[in-house]
RNA sequence: GCACCGGUGGCGAAGUGGCUAACGCGCUGGUCUGCAAAACCAGUAUUCGCGGGUUCGAUCCCCGCCCGGUGCUCCA
């Protein structure tokens, strides 16, 4: 079953498959590190890693990679704010975004491909533009891509720029530009500005050519796949285009895929709003990183997704759901029959999950047939009407479903652990909620110490105190659940 | 302002010109339990933002309005 997928470039769903061989070469916009990731970034991350990790499963191997802008104009202002050069600045940030893909699952690509290591392709390129006239130096020794030039500038956003008049909108700094909508490839530096020294000049790349460059670089012309968050479709995916094929008078990119923002809360998140979240924020108020993979993939990648907290507790109650019925199904008591129905509506949630997926990524019908198969699984297994061929066909789906999905193994705890030393190193535990402070201010030992005691006065039938040590736990966070197998606990 | 996208039960959402409008959470009832919790089962939208229109028939197509989002400028 190949993968439809909508294509920006073509406004079309089409089918994606690798131009030659079994690799996917797929180039993704990575993140600005100049500070913690936010919710809305890991959206966009987390739905390639869906893209990506379903490929896989079909038996495609992407060749992903992806870059770290690791020198910017927020860089270098943050960077000068603390008083350090970018080298030292940015490294920080570049580790907390690996560590936070880490805790939401995501693989990493195959390529990372820092702008700062790869400074003399980018010079290459932009000479190879000057040579053939799409590049023109500026007074100040600032380089630009002249638009005039390429005149299917436009045909990724669709936007029509011939009605354009020039001088609109014309920043201060650059009033030598040969038109206003003409972008920078080469920034000369700013008195006291970090730069690097190339034939081009002193300076420091634009935005857009690091992309160009080592997309080519380590992937080479004609792409199978570049992906990114909506907002880069213009100007940075258009500038992209419009560099890459200007000199290799090739196709840059074959197909094209754009994430939507999310809203939270119903509304646009911004910190003036108050409602932005990092990753790390989350985990401290007591949200498992499971939950917020699953909420931030459950929606269709095209669709806007409105990221609330009720939809995060309740990601919390699915995907433990879900967790609960694959080990029921492991422990199950199957027979030598197998039972036919059940095999039937297992075939059926297969055929179901993969259709979804295939049909550009239908992640909400994929996990909806996942659930189809919870609730016929447990019924057999309640009615007792389950053979060793139903568990290994239902086991098999499961693996499937979480080779994309990747929410059944539980790291919650360790990551949870994780932020909470992380916050205290920062000085950030005021960020933490009081509940899981106050759960996590109880060691295992005392915890099962606690518990044993409970277990004691339920025996000498003493429910009050039973019920009393029950409620002091669960106000720190603690659950209680009293099973065939003894008396189990957990953090909540 | 211009362009594009969306508005489906308490919440998050899928979907389709006409079969009972998926799925998750929640809620209600049941099984289990000393009581709970957990787990499981069952029930839970005469209806798809509002007003028109096209059609034998519209939540799905068209027009207008209201609301939210995105792009036009840094942003995943």
């Amino acid at each position: 079953m190949t993968l439809r997928l909508f294509n920006t470039l073509t406004s079309q769903v089409e089918e994606l498959a690798p131009v030659d061989g079994n690799e996917l070469r797929m180039y993704a916009c990575g993140p600005t590190v100049y500070d913690y990731g936010h919710i809305g970034n890991f959206r966009t991350f987390l739905q390639v890693d869906v893209l990506r990790r379903f490929l896989k499963l079909q038996g495609i191997a992407p060749r992903h990679v992806m870059n770290i802008t690791d020198v910017d104009d927020k860089i270098i202002r943050n960077a000068a704010a603390a008083g350090v050069p970018i080298g030292e600045y940015t490294p920080r940030f570049e580790n907390a975004f690996f560590e936070d893909l880490d805790a939401l699952s995501v693989e990493k690509p195959e390529v990372i491909a820092r702008a700062t290591e790869n400074i003399p392709s980018m010079v290459e390129l932009i000479e190879d533009l000057a040579k053939q006239d799409y590049a023109y130096k500026t007074e100040d020794g600032s380089w630009y891509f002249r638009i005039a030039k390429f005149p299917e500038y436009g045909k990724l956003s669709k936007k029509d720029f011939s009605g354009i008049t020039d001088g609109a909108r014309v920043d201060v700094d650059e009033y030598d530009k040969d038109s206003a909508r003409d972008f920078a490839l080469w920034k000369a530096p700013k008195p006291g500005e970090y730069h690097w020294e190339t034939s081009l000049g002193p300076g420091r790349p634009g935005w857009h050519i690091e992309c160009s460059a080592m997309a080519t670089k380590f992937l080479g012309d004609g792409l199978d796949l570049h992906a990114g968050g909506e907002d880069l479709m213009f100007p940075h995916h258009e500038n992209e285009i419009a560099q890459s094929e200007s000199a290799s008078h090739k196709c840059f990119a074959r197909h094209w895929f754009h994430v939507r923002f999310l809203l939270v809360e119903g509304r646009k998140m911004s910190k003036s709003e108050g409602n932005f979240y990092t990753l790390r924020d989350l985990l401290l108020k007591g949200y498992k990183a499971s939950a917020i993979r699953m909420l931030l993939i459950s929606v269709p990648y095209r669709q806007q997704l409105n990221f609330t907290f009720d939809g995060l507790a309740a990601e919390t109650g699915a995907v433990e759901r879900l967790r609960t019925f694959r080990d029921r199904v492991r422990s199950a008591q199957a027979g030598t029959e197998t039972n036919p129905e059940l095999a039937d509506e297992t075939a059926r949630c297969r055929r179901n999950f993969f259709e979804a997926l295939s049909n550009d990524l239908n992640t909400a019908e994929a996990r909806a047939a996942i659930f189809d198969l919870v609730r016929a699984g447990n019924a057999a297994i309640d009615a007792k009407k389950l053979g060793a061929e139903n568990v290994t066909q239902m086991l098999d789906l499961l693996s499937q479903f979480d080779a994309v999905f990747a929410v059944l193994e539980d790291n919650d705890a360790r990551w949870t652990k994780f932020a909470l030393d992380w916050a205290a190193r920062e000085n950030r535990l005021d960020q933490v909620s009081p509940e899981l402070l106050a759960q996590n201010a109880l060691g295992d030992e005392e915890i099962q110490a606690l518990v044993d005691k409970r277990t004691a006065a339920k025996r000498a039938r003493n429910f009050a105190l039973a019920d009393q040590i029950r409620n002091e736990l669960a106000e720190k966070g603690v659950l209680i659940e009293d099973s065939k197998d003894g008396v189990r606990w957990k953090r909540k």
